[in-house]
DNA sequence: AAGCCTGGCGCC
DNA sequence: AAAGGGCGCCAGGCTT
């Protein structure tokens, strides 16, 4: 049974129960019988009791609209369709990405596309129309339920249209699992122990300074860097004085960037480079950080499902997918909790492996560690140029050395280089290019085709192939990249479900790891759980695949401890 | 003052 | 032959 939700004011709402679509798709993903709207006073307790004792398939317009809320009332949703990311899914999949037609898929709309110029932000308090009017079926003023059974019937007949409906399904489905564990991670919180990071924050930068002043270990590692230059005041947070100063000493840097300090000789690189270092832990994550974003013990940033092109989840607010690694102290379990904390070993190139079938990468691929067999097959052992030669295939490096270790692997993984490949030639061409799931990359912009065509003096056409080349190097990458996230999607929503019984929280989910806040006691069982959904991600997403994706759990009390 | 850009660096 | 993909966020400095 699905059941589909239109929020509306005060907490209430109005539902409609709709039949299921014929199994398998084979009428054409048509809904079944529709029923009466209901009028729901109070959404939450009404959708709570309907949870337990039938557990619909949940269609709503927006769960991170909805969901919040309903979980601070206790209530949680096992399954659900969300119109608004399973629209953007399928605009992309169909090329239209400028155009979501309703609020809430402009609301999910992957953020790097160009804004249409027709999706204004509504004014505030301002009743949106839920659905733009191209592609309405139901009158202007209809009841916003109906329309979403509308829009939900004409998703699955999109769906069903397409070549592999298995597939993009499965995707759609994944996304909005995605949306109920995102939700439920700012819920439940990362366990964050501010003690740990104060003790941290005052070891590395000293106490916490007045308002609008350095702490004392950046004002003295500026102080010892303009003595570096002859006592004339430096501004390390600013690059290019850094350069000039440089110039200054006769040395010619082109950037102050920390890798290139590192190949000058002179006294002023030692403090800046621990001046760096430690001003990022403190404008990044220091003491306002925590203000902002620890509360009563867990951190609760706002994750974005879908907020990346390739399926990747961004976030706003909170860098809750950039934390340092010496930060990760902090993550630590409640007293007789434990974190299990997975991640995917080597996801991409295993990915690579399975979406190109090429044989001898998947048999040199079987071990535990990938780079060592590819550098045992290719590369006379060497791993560090072996792992070079797969991160140039997947990111189209060539500079250095990288161009010809890919030639190497190019001779003896032919199948695998050429998926790559071709996804670049695509890319050159101005030809979107999908995930194994069917996620699409965004055409290249007007101003990219114009670059691109233009012809004329040299420089132009320089230009214009290089532009080219940039966009392949993106949808090289996102064939990649986007199988990979939907592999982790897969995984995520495998393990959400195989975990709903259970106290257990789902408290981090970062590409291709996850965190997983449970009693001690119970940790062997979610560990145990998380490598079944690893199994269960890689046989939905590349069922017959050699390749392997462990994804190896570890039962810690710090997250710095997992691995 | 607010918005945008750049350089830089954190994570995958 | 070929400038390694994706993000968020900061400070500084520019423009409006």
């Amino acid at each position: 049974m699905r059941v589909v939700v239109v929020p509306g004011e005060d907490g209430g709402g109005r539902a409609v129960v709709s039949g299921d679509a014929a199994p398998g798709g084979g009428g054409g993903g048509e809904v079944g019988e529709v029923g009466e709207v209901t009028e729901v006073a109070d959404l939450a307790g009404w959708m709570g009791e309907l949870e337990r004792r039938v557990g619909p398939r949940w269609v709503v317009p927006s769960l991170a609209e909805v969901y919040p809320a309903l979980l601070r009332a206790g209530v949680r949703l096992g399954r659900c369709h969300d119109l608004g990311l399973a629209e953007a899914i399928l605009l992309a999949f169909e090329e239209r990405a400028g155009r979501p037609r309703n609020v809430a898929a402009a609301w999910a709309r992957p953020r790097g596309l160009p804004e249409p110029e027709d999706a204004k932000p509504q004014a505030r308090g301002e009743q949106p129309a839920l659905f733009e009017a191209d592609r309405r079926t139901t009158p202007a003023g209809a009841d916003p339920v109906a329309q979403a059974v509308d829009v939900l019937a004409d998703q699955e007949r999109r769906i069903a249209g397409t070549a592999r409906p298995d597939l993009l399904r499965l995707l759609v489905a994944a996304e909005s699992a995605g949306g109920l564990a995102a939700a439920e991670m700012t819920h439940f919180g990362l366990p964050w122990r501010v003690d740990v990071h104060l003790d941290l924050l005052v070891s590395s930068l000293g106490p916490r300074p007045a308002p609008g002043a350095r702490p004392a270990r950046l004002a003295e590692l500026a102080a010892r860097i303009s003595a570096a230059f002859s006592g004339r005041p430096i501004n390390p947070d600013h690059p290019p004085s850094i350069v000039k100063a440089f110039a200054r000493e006769g040395i010619e840097v082109d950037s102050a960037r920390a890798w290139v300090l590192k190949g000058v000789e002179h006294p002023a690189v030692e403090p800046l480079l621990a001046y760096k270092e430690l001003a990022r832990l403190w404008a990044a994550h220091g003491w306002s950080w925590l203000d902002s974003w620890v509360e009563g013990g867990r951190f609760r940033p706002d994750y974005v499902v879908g907020g990346v092109v390739s399926g990747r989840w961004a976030t706003r607010g909170g860098a809750a997918l950039q934390l340092p690694k010496v930060l990760r102290t902090a993550v630590r379990a409640d007293p007789g909790w434990a974190l299990v904390v997975a991640d995917a070993a080597q996801l991409e190139p295993r990915v690579l492996g399975a979406l190109s079938g090429d044989p001898r990468f998947a048999e040199v691929a079987a071990g535990d560690d990938l780079y060592a067999g590819v550098a045992a097959d290719a590369f006379d052992g060497d791993r560090d140029r072996a792992k070079t030669a797969m991160l140039s295939a997947m990111y189209g490096g060539t500079s250095g050395p990288a161009g010809a270790l890919l030639a190497v692997l190019r001779k003896r993984f032919p199948v695998a280089v050429e998926y790559v490949e071709q996804a670049a030639r695509a890319g050159e061409a101005g030809r979107v290019v999908r995930s194994r799931l069917g996620r699409t990359s965004p055409p290249p912009s007007e101003a990219w085709q114009e670059r691109v065509s233009a012809s004329g003096d040299e420089e132009v056409e320089r230009r214009a192939r290089l532009a080219a080349r940039d966009w392949g190097r993106f949808t090289r990458n996102f064939v990649v990249q986007a199988s990979a996230a939907d592999w982790a999607l897969a995984m995520l929503a495998s393990l959400r479900r195989r975990l709903l019984g259970e106290t257990a929280e789902i408290v981090f989910f970062q590409h291709d790891e996850v965190i997983v806040h449970c009693p001690a006691e119970v940790a062997p069982l979610v560990a145990a759980e998380v490598e079944a959904a690893a199994l269960e991600a890689s046989r939905l997403v590349f069922a017959g695949a050699v390749v392997q994706f462990p994804l190896a759990a570890s039962i810690v009390d710090s997250y710095a401890d997992a691995k």
